[in-house]
RNA sequence: GGGGUUGUAGCUCAGAUGGUUAGAGUGCCUCGUUGACAUCGAGGAGGUCACAGAUUCGAGUUCUGUCAGCCCCACCA
């Protein structure tokens, strides 16, 4: 029992303690151990990635689950594992080879994923070894990738059996297309923003020279690929034009004049110009009415070939010169200001270009039933409740998924084309002979499959399948699913799906959402603005456990919270607290017999109450663990230690550690012990390092405190319990006393721990006996000496007023008769105001009928309480007053 | 255009199923370093719980509306 240093240093033991766990392969278990199953898979983060805060939150809440879980007995598995991230780490890989002075296409396919697969091999751990420095309890023997032979395989079987069921489908459709990472999208890839643009008003002629349309754009580009002019059906001011043949400016082609009730008759002119080509409405209407589809905008954003002095000229270029020349041919009627929704990619910002082009997509409306099902049924539970309705509300409106993605880094689809036959086949495994007409000209599908499709696989993939491995069958479902509520669209409602699917189980019973982590001034962290905090800059200044228990205090399920240092630095003092409580154990343990074991009758009061706090704080600690309100059960730990343990139990105990009773020394110190060792494997799953190293040193302790079980009130049953009315009582009794004691004495600015004689008046009689009994724990912790029973009020003193007995501080000489007066005339107001209004209630002949009896008693207890209170100070007033 | 969420002390946030005189951290003020901790201790100031109604014996807590902020979804050119 050595002891330990005076301040908390954590960089002197949270490397060697983790390293330490892992060599004891504390993180790991096995499907055959004992223990209901408990498992979480982690969100992978990507391969490209650095930790940021939103991921330090993400781990310290799993890891909080984890060890609690694990302590409490379950078979705890966590496990971890990276995301190949498609278009993130090819978009690094290509920015290295541009530093280079070369691309990806001089390369070819081969050497450029050779390139990001050793990419992957040198920086691809960084971001697990940050994990490790937060003290994330992984299995790491587990580690998977979402690109490693396994997951890669249960990618293909899915993805075969949903092509062969028809639940994937390639097709010729318009797409979301990012020109920069020159490929195409999702639609929950593209994020929507008003933008300030224009609408430009164009004047399209009749042929027959009988006038024109006027039709209204965003984008007079787009005009290039016009094939038609929409009206609606019922607009009067259309309806005898209808079928007429127009002439497109500047293009000269004949385009007719055609109604879809698509068009809005309010918005702009009425008349809208239709490219089927770049717009995801127009292309629905040209297929509606046999629109051409002219493709006028290349993969790159640029014009395309045939457009005359068009082609070639960016987008935007593009788009002034169409503008100008509208304007000198007289085409341009006007441009108006207007505010409109444009797309942007998500990853690199630029502007989305709707294109034609052929993709692969999944059809979700029969796999969206089942994971709408489960929600309805219960087999899955948000929390908070609240987002149940987000991911219902979102599967019912779903549409289908563009799962190709023109990248090479990914699970390349396994479709091959035969060069001879021109049939496509779909294989699990590669195909060098066509089943068709047993030709060898195969060419496989160069498109890659989106991230997130082996990403919704993960909770059965990681577990073994397709194999039906033990884990599998001992872990699916896995407990619960911690992510934020940013990506529920992109991965969580995709495991379902798929979980439901290829598993016919929800893949988690439950989703556990929280928010982002936001900079001070409540701004996302992010990258283009620099505001971004480094946990492992937090980590190497403060302790892992010091940002662990900062992120988990003062947030509640669901909600963002801000990021200060202040906020860091309040959880490092709570460190230190817990530090040098331990220290003043530690140092007084010389001689301590760890065989003691006290009775319940061996301890005295300070002791019986300290425990039974203890185990009510068992009960709402566990509760809440259990119910995912981390941060109260963070904030129930931190008032427990600092307040109960500290301020008030430590202070209670020095008389006996100081004192010459050997036994009563002893019986301080194993409750000391008793109370420390507990909340230390209350808070373990919070603190794991701190909790680790202190615990270590203590008596009776064997292992690590992660192996350890959660402390339950079962353990305590033959000292405590959570219940235990009386012990409140006196307590509450004792510690108003003492703040009757040091209030008067501050705010005559004595010194709180310079002695002072007290005059106590008891006007119960129930507590004479028990105040006389216990009158030295006023003494420690007021330092009040001598205090003096008796029934009269001393004239030159301070005084104050509890329930049950009445305060003294004869201070002669230092006492101003006026001002104490004016002091006591303030708590008189203050407490007939409180007198009045509860009177007012007990008079309410409503409330006294409907109001349960324990709430009337408990209103007619404190009137009069409150009653006793006012007579003593109404006296003590006119005593000083008579002076 | 739908939907969600937030509005409590100067600042950041807790306050589940309605019931003591609404809490914490941080900041501020006063006092205090003979040993667990100044990364500390004692005390204090500071809130008409956004606003208006409703339900109720009783509302920070439930309901409706208003205002303000934030977010998500949405194919009006």
């Amino acid at each position: 029992m050595s002891n330990i240093p005076k301040t908390y240093e954590p960089q002197n033991f949270e490397r060697e303690t983790y390293a330490a766990w892992e060599r004891d392969k504390n993180f790991h278990t096995t499907a055959d151990a004992k223990g209901e199953p408990y498992c979480i898979v982690i969100p992978p983060p990507n391969v490209t990635g650095q930790l940021h805060m939103g991921h330090a939150l993400d781990e310290t809440l799993q890891d909080i689950l984890i060890r609690y879980h694990r302590m409490k007995g379950d078979n705890t598995l966590w496990m971890p594992g990276t995301d190949h991230a498609g278009i993130a780490t090819q978009a690094k890989v290509e920015e290295q080879l541009r530093g280079e002075g070369t691309n990806r296409y001089e390369l070819g396919r081969e050497k450029f994923l050779e390139r990001v697969w050793q990419w992957k091999e040198t920086y691809g751990n960084r971001i697990l070894y940050q994990l490790k420095t937060l003290g994330s309890s992984c299995d790491w023997e587990r580690e998977r990738f979402t690109m490693d032979a396994g997951c890669s395989a249960a990618v293909r079987k899915v993805f075969v059996q949903l092509y062969n069921e028809g639940l994937i489908y390639r097709g010729r459709r318009i797409t979301n297309w990012c020109p920069k990472c020159n490929t195409a999208l999702s639609d929950i890839e593209v994020e929507h923003e008003t933008e300030q643009g224009h609408l430009w008003h164009i004047r399209y002629p009749f042929k027959d020279g009988s006038g024109y349309v006027e039709v209204a754009t965003t984008r007079p580009e787009t005009m290039l690929g016009d094939t038609g002019v929409a009206v609606h059906p019922d607009d009067e001011r259309y309806k005898n034009l209808v079928g007429k043949i127009l002439i497109l400016p500047l293009v000269n082609r004949e385009i007719p004049l055609f109604a879809d009730s698509y068009v809005d008759k309010e918005f702009g002119t009425g008349a809208v110009k239709v490219t089927p080509a770049h717009d995801p409405n127009d292309f629905e209407m040209g297929l509606r009415n046999n629109l051409e589809q002219v493709k006028v905008i290349n993969n790159d954003g640029t014009m395309s070939d045939g457009l005359g002095k068009y082609s070639g000229l960016d987008r935007y270029k593009c788009r002034e010169q169409i503008v100008a020349d509208l304007e000198a041919g007289g085409f341009l009627v006007k441009v108006e200001n207007h505010e409109h929704a444009v797309g942007h990619c998500h990853r690199c910002h630029t502007t989305i270009e709707p294109l034609i082009s052929k993709q692969w997509f999944v059809k979700m409306e029969t796999l969206a039933a089942p994971a709408i099902e489960a929600v309805k049924s219960g087999a899955l539970k948000f929390v908070p409740e609240r987002f149940t309705k987000i991911y219902v509300n979102w599967l019912e409106n779903i549409r289908d998924w563009c799962i190709s993605r023109q990248l090479w880094w990914g699970h390349q689809i396994p479709a091959w084309y035969c060069d001879d036959c021109g049939e496509m086949t779909v294989s699990e495994v590669d195909v060098h002979e066509c089943p068709h007409c047993h030709g060898k000209n195969l060419r496989r599908e160069e498109d890659v499959l989106d991230t997130w499709f082996s990403s919704a696989l993960w909770p059965f993939s990681t577990l073994g399948w397709p194999d039906d491995t033990p884990e599998l069958k001992k872990f699916y479902p896995t407990s619960v699913l911690v992510t934020g509520y940013d990506i529920i669209f992109f991965w969580v409602v995709r495991m379902v799906m798929m979980g439901l699917k290829f598993r016919g189980e929800v893949p988690f019973r439950k989703v556990f959402i929280h928010g982002l982590v936001r900079d001070e001034f409540g701004r996302k962290m992010s990258k283009s603005l620099g505001n971004g905090v480094d946990p492992v800059e937090v980590i190497e200044k403060y302790g892992a456990d010091s940002l662990r228990f900062m992120l988990v205090t003062g947030n509640t399920p669901g909600n963002d919270l801000r990021f200060y240092w202040s906020r860091v630095e309040s959880a490092r003092n709570f460190a230190n607290k817990i530090w040098n409580a331990s220290r003043f154990l530690l140092m007084n343990l010389e001689g301590f017999d760890e065989n003691f074991k006290p009775k319940r009758d061996d301890l005295e009061l300070a002791d019986r109450w300290i425990l039974h706090r203890l185990a009510y704080r068992i009960e709402t600690v566990t509760d809440n663990l259990e119910r995912f309100e981390l941060g109260e059960a963070a904030r129930q730990l931190y008032e427990f230690i600092w307040f109960e343990f500290c301020d008030y139990y430590i202070e209670l105990t020095k008389s006996r550690l100081y004192g010459s009773d050997a036994q009563a020394k002893t019986a301080a110190l194993f409750v000391l012990a008793t109370v420390l060792e507990n909340a230390l494997r209350l808070l373990h799953p919070f603190m794991p390092f701190l909790t680790e190293i202190i615990r270590q040193k203590l008596p009776h302790v064997e292992g690590s405190i992660m192996l350890a079980p959660y402390p339950t009130c079962d353990e305590l049953s033959d000292l405590t319990s959570a219940e235990d009315d009386e012990i409140d009582a006196i307590a509450n009794l004792v510690l108003s006393i003492v703040r009757s004691v040091r209030n008067p004495k501050s705010q005559l600015g004595i010194d709180s721990r310079k002695k002072a004689a007290v005059v106590l008046k008891v006007t119960n009689a129930d507590f004479v006996e028990l105040l006389k009994n216990h009158v030295n724990y006023v003494a420690e912790l007021a330092s009040a000496e001598p205090i003096i029973f008796a029934d009269e009020k001393p004239a030159h003193a301070l005084s104050d007023v509890v329930d049950g007995a009445e305060i003294y501080l004869p201070l002669e000489g230092l006492i101003d008769t006026d001002k104490e007066i004016a002091r006591l005339d303030k708590e008189l107001d203050k407490l007939r105001k409180f007198a009045v209004s509860t009177a007012g209630k007990l008079k309410n002949e409503r409330f006294l009928t409907k109001a349960p009896p324990a709430v009337v008693q408990s209103e007619r207890d404190k009137l009069a309480s409150t009653e006793e209170k006012i007579s003593s100070l109404e006296q003590r007033i006119a005593q000083l007053k008579s002076l």
